[in-house]
RNA sequence: GGCGGGGUAGCCAAGUGGGAAGGCCGCGGUCUGCAAAACCGCUAUCGAGCGGGUUCGAUUCCCGCCCCCGCCU
């Protein structure tokens, strides 16, 4: 995988910092958003704008019905599929986007695990975490030591592995520990300046007319049905909840999420930090085209 | 002015004569196929409106004061 990526929590300011680079390196974006990958609620989503997806060609955004399940190694496919489209078309592909695991299953790869069995996932999501604890100390003894006992996805997951391969889950995970290389730059703000970018954010969306784009949306399932802020607007909209109220809580739950990406990307150290509180954007993009060349 | 209820962490809120549940918020973290998900940890200490008193010991009992809510005049 040679693609140059640039991730970041949300409302950072990605979608803009990546199209100005793509532009001066000629480069295709592949987006790398669990989320705006979807095709539908680009308000809610906070998708990139008409004038970013003029200046830049756009992959993968808006490309899977909000109907459809998705997951990581989903994600892995079409993106590797994107890259290698662009790179066909002689261009270098930027891979942006905030959303941790989609990204390092990109950088690092998934190990060739079954994917998930409808069925079979239904059978152990509705047994108990004892349950599961139990069948997993059985089936992978060693993975059960490992475990988070109290994640029941983690668990069914776990098992599931085990059922469907007949080998332990632990024994079949990709080594992820591994010499790893700079893949791409992690941009970030300070937290008030980041928290500040979210709330305003949200309250434009607003503003914008996400409640109405709600509205107008048809049926909605499985992973999108996630989509942050979709519960909350729903609820206003079935008048469980005031405007202001449900403003402040998305707000909150969107900061939320940034704090959890900025755990994330953190500890990945194959993402070079770049503090946008610190850089102006020009400078940053300056920085980010020559480490993007160096990677080319 | 009178009667009743109440004043416990940023917010909501329990309980007890032996030294403060829980929830929310906030903060920190985990992360190998639902990831904008799921999960975990931490967060009142010359403390419990203020001042006295009783007691070996009071947040918990008594007295006074202040404030809030309801009702009454």
């Amino acid at each position: 995988m040679s693609a140059f990526c640039i991730a970041g929590p949300t409302a950072t300011g990605k979608s803009e910092i990546a199209a100005q680079v793509a532009r001066l390196i000629g480069a295709e974006i592949v987006n790398a958003d669990a989320f705006q990958i979807y095709d539908g609620l680009d308000l809610l989503t906070a998708k990139p704008s008409e004038a970013m997806r003029a200046m830049v060609p756009h992959h993968l955004l808006g490309s899977v019905p909000l109907t459809e399940e998705m997951n990581a190694e989903k994600f892995r496919v079409a993106a590797l599929g994107a890259i290698r489209e662009i790179q066909a078309g002689g261009k270098i592909a930027l891979v942006v986007g905030g959303s941790g695991l989609y990204l390092k299953a990109l950088t690092h790869g998934l190990a060739s695990l079954p994917k998930a069995d409808r069925l079979l996932r239904e059978k152990l999501t509705g047994a108990t975490n004892e349950e599961l604890i139990a069948q997993l100390s059985e089936l992978d003894p060693v993975g059960a030591g490992e475990i988070d006992r109290k994640n029941k996805r983690r668990l069914v997951r776990a098992v599931e592995v085990c059922l469907l391969t007949g080998r332990p889950f632990s024994a079949q995970r990709t080594g992820w520990n591994g010499a790893e290389t700079i893949a791409g730059i992690f941009l970030f703000r300070e937290r008030a300046e980041l928290y500040e970018r979210i709330n305003r954010r949200v309250e434009q969306m607003f503003a914008s007319g996400v409640v109405e784009e709600v509205r107008r949306t048809g049926e909605v399932r499985s992973t999108a049905e996630k989509t942050l802020g979709l519960r909350e607007i729903l609820a206003l909209i079935a008048g469980e909840m005031t405007e202001p109220e449900c403003v402040a809580k998305i707000q909150q739950a969107t900061r939320r999420y940034a704090k959890r990406q900025l755990t994330w990307f953190q500890r990945q150290v194959s993402f070079w930090p770049v503090n946008l509180s610190r850089h102006d954007s020009s400078a940053a993009i300056e920085l980010i085209v020559q480490r993007a060349k160096v990677f080319a």
